[in-house]
Formats: C-alpha cells, structure tokens, sequence
RNA sequence: GGCCCGUUCGUCUAGUGGUCAGGACACCGGCCUCUCACGUCGGUAACAGGGGUUCAAGUCCCCUACGGGUCACCA
C-alpha cells in the first residue's frame, strides 16, 4: 500500500483565512493518523492577484496554529518547487502534450467574442459556455498561427455525451452530465496554467493520494478526473468538505464575518484554542468531548465522523472554547507569558509610547489613554458616531467608503492611509477634522486619543475593519441596494475630483500663457 | 435559471432500523460567593414536510420545500 499524502494549497491572494486553516487541518490529521505526509504547495498562477506578503502571512498563521508541513516553499522536499509560478514550464509541457495528443486545442477567440457568445446563449437560456469555435483547427493552421505570435489560450475538450461519475469518500458517487462541464482554459493568453491544469499536474507529481479540499469544488471534479484520463494518470482520491458558514448559512466570507487568522490572534484567540474550534466543525470526537489538541485529533480523527451540514462559525462557541484553553490548560504563569507574547510586549508598547508622550502628564494616564490597543471590538457611543455636515445615511455611507479604503490601502501603514483618508474627506466634501473626528470614535472609541493615521498601522487591518464594521451595525448595517448605490457614488465623487484637479492643474499653466 | 451538494434544539453536534432523541454554546432560573467571572444544579428548545420499504424508521428509498455551492484567461 502506498504511504497516504495530502496537501493544502492555498492562493495567495488575500489574508490567511480561517477556512484555509480548517481545510489544512483535516488534510494534515488524515494524512499524520496514516503515517502519511502533508504538504503545502502555493498556487500562485493568478499573477495579478498573488502576492509575496500574502503568501508569507498565510505560512506564518499556519504555523501559529501549529500546522506543519514535511514539505513546502519554505522547507523544500523532494518534489519541488512548491510555488506554481516556478513551475511554468512543467505545466506548458503538459499542456502541449495534451494539444498533440488531441486532448486540448488552442482557442485564439477574443475576449469580446467570448462575450458575445455568452450574451447569445443567456438570452436564448442555454447553459453559457465555450461554444467550440476554435476546437475544430486544424493541427497546422493552429500551430501556425501560435508560431505566428496570435495570443491563444489553451482549453481542454470535453465529451458532448454521457456522464461523468466522482468517487466521492464522504458522498459517495456523484454523478454529472459532461454537457455540464465547460471547455475550460488550461494555460492561459500570459502562458501561465488555470488552476484546474496546474492542481491536476502537481497532485500528480507530487504524490498526493487523497484531496480533502471545499464543497465548492465538486462541480469542477469531472474536469480534473478528465484530465488525469487524458494524462493516463490514477486520480487521487476525492473528499469534498463543507463549506465554514456565516451565520446567514452564506459561504464564510469577509463582509459578514472576520475570517482573517490575524484578526483572531489580535482578538487574542489562543492558536490551540481556534485549531480545536476549527476541529469541531463537521467533526466531532467520538467521545463527543469538545476540548481537544492536534494530537488527540489525530489520534482519533475519522473521515467518516464528518458531517455534511455547513457549520455555523459561531463567535460566541468559539470564545467560549477559548476561555476554557485559558483557564485550563495554562499555568497563571504561561498566561501571564501568553498576554505579553500577544501584546505586551517590548515591539508593541515600543510602538505606542511615542505617541502618548507627549500627552500624557502623570505616567499613570497610559492605562487610559492607551486602552483601546489592548481590547479586541469597543463600544463607541452611538451618539459620537456623527459628521459635522451629515445626517445619519450620510454617515453611513462615509464609513462605508472607508471600509472600501481600509480593504484597498496596501500596505496598510500611516503614510498610505492618510492620503488615503484625506482623499475620502475631499470625496465627501467635508473639512478632514470635522470628518476623521469619527474615524478617531470607530477605532478608539474616543473623538480624541493617539494620531488616527499611526493608530490605524498599530491596530492593524484586521482589528480596523472589526471595528469598523462593529461601528457600522451600531448604526445599521448597509443594504445591498446601498452597496451598489453608494459605490456608484463613490466612482462618480472619483471622477469629479480627478477632473477638478486636471482643470485645478490646467489653471495654473494657463497664466503663463502670454495674453497678448 | 441549469447542474450539483446538503437538511437533528437559535448554533456546534451524538445518533449508522428498536433511545423517554443525548451532550455543548447561547438564553432563563437556583446554588456557591466580598462583586463579577468560573464552577455547579435545573429549565426552555430539534429529527423540514409528504409518501413509501419494514413488525419497527432521525436512521433506507422517492417526491416536495428550504438552504448552500457552482456555472471566469480566480482559486
């Protein structure tokens, strides 16, 4: 029997997000209880969305948890590199051979014919989907014009009849029509693979025998088992997950409940304590006890104790879990160790000090003065949550803007915030102090406290968008039509501005110009 | 909308044909106690609905409803 090996591979394109986490759980315990191996791979082929920080901050939440991998970017193995973008040249061998073997054809279609296409099929209420127009060139001609320099992309064909059958380990068998399944893009116009032909390549190469991965991949599954026909490769075997949920019962998501890993470690949530939590989601033990560490959980984990059901992430459960791992698992000295690792510690108060020196005049105004660094969401007054010139919607859609800027400021630093910030106040033709006046009650509770700007970096992104958003349910959260209404706003506000300052610049070329 | 997956207390779950449907979070009440928290005791609260199969269905099958996912040159 082979040895068991199972991998996450996560995109960075974002925060390390909790769903990440608890994917990688299942595959590290799956693997780690059958003496197996687990990896981690970064599927970086989205070139415009990867990004360096992201894919470190993803490895550094992983490994707060506690997660490792015997193999990865960072430690290397057998089978690398581990990061898809270093691997390109594997996947266009791949693909060419799957053109040559006539698995997969080039498609020189533009853009607007795709969409095109699209629109027709809608209207007429098909399916949408590659219609096949480039599937039938010939060998020479495609191969001409690529020579040529035409920007193509490669997709793969896909049988018109019949059904496609996945082995599901939790589900059973699955079946789905290849009318269905699209003729997907493989290798992409900038040469780099989709993420259907570089996860079949590397699960391949890399040895993987089992991929635990989300729900949402199911309807994808007949594309990677055809390919791995194609290649004549034996197919891992498929587990699908549920999805982690809001509350709403919605896939987990950043707009309506914090998912980044780093917010719950400045929330401070014990690594031990959001692991376990994330173990109990679809999972239980079998002596249904809820505390639990990652070596219990591999002791004891069961593919087939896995539930079905979505899981609510729910806050208050896992707070709860947290205040048992507190009292109960750490002396009163590992905890007095634990709140100085989280924030008391010389780098952070380090960072704060210079800001309340000069304000403060008994050194017994910091606890006060500095409170709102230590505590996770606060409770502004309602009343304080106001703008000089705005009635209540017009807050609303203020702060709103914001969260827009606290999501796109990168990196999130007081030199890139405060253009940032500056420029909303101009957007919402408001004097700054009268409009930052709020800002400073939204993230320090205080219409006065430390410099807004410095505070942001200090306090994060994770913990800004958390009080953002807590300040933006005390006065009503937005609604969807808002949220179309007011970005239009917002893009019109954009473009105003940007033509007032085009004239603004003219005007002051002009007087040079002699007026004879 | 097409296709696919799912459905036990508000939430996380136990349950794999025979249980008074159990536990946990949250909530409510009692006790403990210098306050609070913890702890502890108790309470409210669920098998989505309808058909089958079976001596017997939360457990098996079908239909309906509801929820979710997916339909990209993103993963």
């Amino acid at each position: 029997m082979t040895v068991v090996r199972t991998r996450i591979a996560p995109s960075p394109t974002g925060d390390p997000h909790v769903g990440t986490a608890y994917v990688a759980l299942f595959n590290y315990c799956f693997a780690r209880q059958h003496g197996g191996q687990f990896l981690l791979r970064i599927e970086d082929t989205d070139q415009v969305r990867s990004t360096r920080e992201s894919e470190a901050a993803i490895l550094r939440s992983l490994k707060w948890l506690g997660l490792t991998w015997d193999e990865g970017p960072d430690v290397g193995g057998p089978h690398g590199p581990y990061r898809q973008s270093e691997r390109s040249a594997i996947y266009r061998a791949h693909a060419d051979a799957l053109i040559e073997k006539g698995h997969a054809f080039r498609c020189f279609c533009t853009p607007q014919r795709l969409d095109e296409v699209r629109k027709a099929q809608l209207a007429a209420q098909q399916t949408p989907g590659y219609d096949g127009h480039c599937a039938h060139l010939s060998a020479t001609e495609s191969a001409a014009r690529a020579a040529a320099g035409e920007t193509h992309v490669v997709r793969m064909k896909v049988p018109r009849e019949g059904v496609c059958q996945i082995q599901d380990l939790l589900r059973g068998p699955i079946e789905i029509e290849w009318a269905q399944v699209d003729m997907q893009v493989l290798l992409k116009s900038d040469g780099l693979p989709t993420y259907h032909l570089a996860n079949v390549v590397d699960d391949h190469l890399m040895g993987i025998t089992h991929v635990l991965r989300g729900e949402e991949w199911i309807s994808s599954a007949p594309k990677h088992l055809l390919l791995y026909g194609y290649f004549g490769w034996q197919a891992p075997q498929l587990c699908h997950l549920p999805l982690l949920r809001n509350p709403d019962k919605s896939k987990l998501s950043k707009r309506k409940n914090p998912t980044s890993i780093v917010y719950y470690e400045r929330m401070g949530f014990l690594p031990e304590a959001l692991l376990n939590y994330l173990g109990m989601m679809a999972w239980s033990m079998p002596d249904e006890r809820e505390k639990f560490t990652l070596e219990e959980m591999v002791a004891h984990f069961d593919l087939s104790r896995v539930s079905l059901g979505g899981p609510v992430f729910d806050q208050a459960k896992l707070s709860w879990l947290n205040g048992r791992w507190i009292r109960e698992s750490l002396t009163p000295q590992q905890f007095g160790e634990r709140v100085a690792q989280w924030a008391l510690n010389a780098d952070y108060l380090g960072r704060i000090t210079p800001l309340v020196q000069g304000r403060v005049e008994r050194l017994s105004d910091l606890g006060a003065m500095t409170s709102f660094f230590f505590q996770g969401l606060i409770e502004p007054n309602p009343a304080e949550l106001t703008v000089k010139g705005l009635d209540a919607d017009g807050v609303r859609r203020a702060l709103q803007w914001v969260s827009w800027r606290v999501e796109d400021t990168t990196p999130f630093t007081r030199d890139t915030l405060e253009p940032a910030l500056r420029e909303t106040a101009e957007l919402l033709g408001l004097k700054t102090k009268d409009f930052l006046r709020v800002l400073f009650v939204t993230f320090t509770g205080k219409p006065v406290s430390t410099p807004l700007f410095e505070t942001m970096e200090l306090l994060g992104r994770d913990l800004c968008r958390a009080r953002l958003r807590h300040a933006q349910t005390l006065l009503g959260l937005m609604t969807s039509k808002e949220d179309k209404k007011w970005k239009a706003e917002l893009e019109a506000a954009e473009k105003a501005l940007a033509e007032k300052k085009l004239a603004a610049a003219a005007a002051a070329v002009a007087p040079e110009t002699p007026t004879l």
